[in-house]
DNA sequence: TCTGGGGTCCTAGGACCC
DNA sequence: TCTGGGGTCCTAGGACCC
């Protein structure tokens, strides 16, 4: 897709077509997620630091993200993917690859596949796309990126040499910053000069992995199948806060609510994990990761917080300045249906967390949360309002000091 | 200019096991 | 007394992608 955020944002706000545009966060530690080509001529790109953006382009018309949205979008595009083929490769939010091989009888050519795809997607959605089409993922990939805004680049079988060699390294899918200036120091600006490099010589400057990987792909091989049904390895959330955050009271409660967010998300998604990762990012940028394994998965925002915070006390963050937090899970497994309980996790905190699903189902994600969480909230809230599931969670001393009758209840208020 | 949030994959060292 | 070869799992950091 093009420009997805951007073009999604312009069907609800038909005042965003024709300008430059920047959706991402418009504070100061805001960067572009998504520009529109008519930003781009100024400059404006993604990954920007929105500051600079609006320097460049005072024009520029900033519009918050809204995830859920683009989720929904994408997932009425993949619908028009799959009523072609089956066999759907996710890659992002925004883009796939499709393996039309058994739509060979059905059509004249794959141009006409393309072209039917693309005006389905326009049709139903009124929204641009772009098609790369390739015998390989990875040249399908750098065409679809050739063909934007709303084109098509077809590169065909014997000809991705030709295709590849002329293009500047940085533009292969896989070479970023770091790897570009590894080949700058080995002479390299074109693909067609990496290829001309021996295997030997980028494995050495470039590692074993990504050594025979980029050799391979300036030859223009690469025998990667489209993997329609990947499941997702890790899931996280992090925040990078508009002013530093100091000190473990507000480090635990901020994890405390990451952790909530998450368990939500791996219960949405049906899935445990048993790593938990958080990390840290200070003031001067510099970032900071710790994990630990558990005996078994978990999607309880409980356990996940417990590892957390006995995480961050490794760290000895002291009381350093912190700009981002997050907190993350993998080792992912399917929920059977069964859940699998950890040694020290009774069943009740299972179905709090289900008690906690079902209120927030029906009356929204803000309607249920750990008192330390909100905070100064009691004032706003009649008490019976408020779940008891906070108190205890959110106790930094654990819940042995917490009397049976203030530990969470599955029937009670919750 | 001053750097988001969500992911994947790779490397390298160490523990541990046979 | 000094020492193999192979494997798995865990942890921390980094590169890369959208």
């Amino acid at each position: 897709m093009d420009a997805f955020f951007v073009e999604v944002e312009r069907l609800a706000d038909p005042s965003l077509v024709g300008r430059p545009v920047a959706v991402g966060g418009a504070g100061d530690r805001g960067v572009v997620a998504s520009a529109s080509y008519e930003a781009r001529v100024h400059g404006v790109h993604s990954a920007m630091p929105m500051t600079f953006a609006r320097r460049r382009c005072p024009d520029l018309r900033i519009v918050a993200p809204d995830h859920r949205r683009y989720a929904e979008v994408s997932e009425q595009v993949f619908e028009i993917f799959r009523s072609f083929t089956p066999i759907v490769e996710g890659l992002s939010v925004d883009e796939a690859f499709l393996d039309v091989s058994g739509l060979r009888l059905l059509y004249s050519d794959t141009d006409a596949i393309a072209a039917d795809i693309r005006a389905q997607i326009r049709a139903t959605l009124s929204l641009p796309a772009s098609v790369g089409i390739a015998a390989t993922k990875f040249i399908a990939k750098m065409a679809s990126g050739r063909a934007k805004p709303d084109g098509v680049l077809r590169v065909p079988s014997g000809t991705e040499t030709a295709f590849l060699h002329p293009l500047p390294v940085g533009e292969l899918w896989g070479v970023g910053a770091a790897t570009y200036a590894s080949l700058a120091q080995l002479g390299v600006a074109t693909i067609g000069d990496l290829a001309s490099i021996p295997v030997a010589s980028l494995v050495a400057r470039l590692g074993d992995a990504m050594g025979h990987h980029l050799a391979g792909l300036s030859r223009g091989e690469d025998r990667r199948s489209v993997e329609p049904d990947t499941k997702a390895k890790s899931l996280s959330v992090e925040h990078t806060y508009e002013v530093d955050i100091t000190g473990y009271d507000v480090l635990e409660t901020e994890m405390l609510r990451h952790s909530d967010r998450l368990s939500g998300r791996l219960r949405r998604a049906g899935v445990s994990g048993r790593t938990v990762h958080i990390k840290v990012r200070f003031s001067d940028f510099s970032t900071v990761t710790r994990s630990m394994t558990l005996a078994g998965g978990t999607d309880v925002a409980r356990d996940i917080y417990r590892a957390a915070r006995e995480l961050l006390t490794r760290l000895d963050v002291g009381s350093r300045p912190v700009r981002l937090l997050g907190v993350g899970v993998s080792g992912l497994d399917e929920g059977t249906g069964v859940r699998q309980l950890a040694v020290d996790r009774p069943a009740k905190w299972d179905e709090l967390a289900d008690a906690v699903a079902d209120v927030r189902a029906r009356y929204g994600a803000d309607s249920v949360a750990p008192a330390r969480v909100r905070g100064g909230g009691a004032a706003m809230e009649p008490a019976s309002s408020r779940s008891e599931f906070a108190s205890d969670v959110g106790a930094s001393e654990g819940d042995e000091n917490v009397p049976e009758e203030h530990r969470p209840s599955p029937d009670g208020n919750s």
